[in-house]
RNA sequence: GGGACGUUAGCUCAGUCGGUAGAGCAGCGGACUUUUAAUCCGUUGGUCGCCAGUUCGAAUCUGGCACGUCCUACCA
């Protein structure tokens, strides 16, 4: 198998090639892409220590800057002008005049291009209109920008464009570098409060001769010295759990899972999680630590636990709803009664009439699962457990003692989407057997999504799983929540695309 | 997968009834030493997504294809 080139883009056009003569110019005038300008000041730091000092303040401390960023906003008044630079802090104005930088020097300025990267020394002072800039005494074109960047006002709005080339998304919009930024600082919240409750960080394989651990369609690869077929995993659960066995009491592991099937705003074909497991727990305590989790995460990084999503608010710092599926239905629709929820073929008219997507071969349970689907799922708007699943859609979970037929195992819903997916985990060798030969069944009759049997695992279950607790949370649906993004590509810097044509 | 819509200058967008392409920004030239999306004057820049068809004539109408966006269904 060959592997193809990027094509090389034909895209040039007059701008470029007077980007490019200029480019031309300097490689014969010296170094043109040199590297020995230092960056001593960055744009936040300088507004927030003397944004707020007057114009004569300023005056008097004559501070010396070097400031260096991408030239975003450019106006020339002939023997002067202003330039905005953005660097990863902010932006700045500098200043440039005949009087500062000498005539060639703020000639050679009237030649740079927006887009390019300058490095300025100077000192600071307060323009009239009272911004905080640079009086540039020497200013270096440190690197040529060959590209024009998208209209000042307006940025880049082309969705396509803005995921195709994240770099000038970024560059021109604000909202972009915050998502990330925020999306930067969940991740690094989830690990501190991981890392305070003694857990383990841990690295699991992604390449998989088994998949296992979740219901989904997975990639197929080939490792070519062992030539045998592989799988990129679909969850790193079973993993996981094997550490438990070996007196990893409290691991997790943030990274991504792949999973072959539909992209959507809620979708992505590699996507992230975290899972992790806690020894001697159960699923409600999952459900507390749960909560506590997510206030600290939003209070940490939005500074609030009440969150406005899509147009509506929500608090991540009160309990969360608690339900049952059958009570989650009847929430919405309080006509249904008890016993009509927990009568089969009630079930099935039910979901008859709403033309509703269900197995007809399901007990009560998966039916209760189906109706609650179609009738509830998407209404959960503010945080709510669902618990007690059927235990044929939970192969993985403990049974509860008092009904087999349920598993003790919660989703968590909120904005009317899955979040998090945990419970109390079945350390029964024997009963995972059992639970594994029924899945490898459902797959012989052609449910692509059915797991496989992973003999390794009933292996590591036979030596002694403590009683143990066990959750994934989906992070990209997490940013997605905390960042009010309406589709998880925005959380996503380079998501899936179909290759340009 | 199903449906709706979109693709015009580097970017943001107009484009009437089918009559041969427009603006702003960016670029280039000029004026301007406190601007804030600077302003003013002049100016370059187009295979109208691609391929067919209808027509004397297609950015515009028709069909197909490609890519995308949104909605919808499903796995998180």
């Amino acid at each position: 198998m060959t592997t193809e080139p990027t094509p090389i883009l034909h895209d040039e056009n007059q701008i470029i090639a007077e980007r490019r003569a200029k480019l031309s110019a300097l490689r014969k005038e010296g170094i043109a892409f040199p590297n020995d300008f230092e960056r001593k000041n960055l744009a936040g730091a300088l507004h927030a220590e003397f944004g707020e000092k007057s114009h004569d303040e300023l005056e008097a401390a004559h501070v010396t800057v070097s400031v260096a960023g991408r030239m975003l906003l450019k106006r020339v008044m002939g023997k002067a002008s202003f330039a905005t630079v953005q660097d990863m802090s902010g932006r700045i104005q500098l200043f440039i005049s005949n009087g500062d930088t000498g005539e060639e020097a703020h000639n050679a300025f009237k030649h740079h291009d927006l887009g390019d990267i300058l490095g300025a020394t100077g000192v600071l002072f307060k323009t009239k209109t009272g911004e905080l800039s640079v009086r540039v005494t020497q200013l270096r074109l440190l690197t040529k920008a060959l590209r024009p960047l998208p209209e000042k006002f307006h940025g880049l709005t082309d969705q396509e464009q803005k995921y195709r080339q994240r770099y000038v998304d970024l560059i021109t919009n604000e909202e972009t570098r915050k998502t990330f930024i925020i999306r930067s600082k969940v991740i690094q919240a989830i690990r501190e409060f991981f890392a305070r409750h003694d857990y383990l960080e841990v690295e699991t394989p992604m390449l998989h001769p088994i998949p296992g651990g979740a219901s989904a369609k997975p990639f197929i690869t080939h490792h070519n010295a062992l030539d045998m077929q592989m799988y990129l995993r679909i969850a790193p659960e079973l993993y996981l759990k094997r550490l438990v066995v070996g007196g990893f009491e409290k691991v997790f592991e943030i990274n991504r899972n792949f999973r072959n099937e539909g992209v959507s705003t809620r979708h992505n074909p590699e996507f992230t999680m975290i899972e992790f497991y806690e020894a001697y727990r159960d699923y409600k305590y999952l459900m507390d630590f749960t909560e506590k989790l997510l206030a600290e995460v939003a209070r940490k990084v939005l500074g609030t636990t009440v969150i406005s999503y899509q147009g509506r608010e929500l608090d991540l710092g009160k309990p969360f709803h608690r339900l049952t599926m059958v009570q989650a239905v009847q929430k919405y629709h309080p006509q249904f009664s008890d016993a009509q929820l927990n009568d089969r073929d009630f079930l099935i008219n039910e979901l008859q009439d709403l033309k509703a997507k269900y197995n007809p071969k399901d007990a009560v349970g998966g039916l209760q699962l189906s109706l609650f689907e179609e009738l509830a799922e998407h209404q959960l708007f503010e945080p709510t457990f669902i618990v007690d699943y059927p235990v044929e859609v939970s192969p993985l979970a403990r049974s509860s003692d008092a009904h087999p037929e349920i598993t003790e195992r919660f989703e968590l819903f909120v904005v009317g989407r899955e979040l998090a997916n945990g419970f109390s985990e079945l350390n029964d060798p024997e009963d995972q057997e059992a639970r594994f030969d029924a899945q490898v069944m459902a797959k012989d009759a052609g449910d692509e999504e059915a797991m496989f049997k992973d003999g390794d695992y009933i292996r590591a279950l036979e030596y002694g799983l403590p009683p143990t607790a066990g959750q994934g949370i989906g992070i990209d649906r997490l940013v997605m929540l905390l960042t009010d993004s309406a589709a998880i590509r925005d959380v996503i810097l380079f998501p899936h695309m179909r290759p340009e044509s």
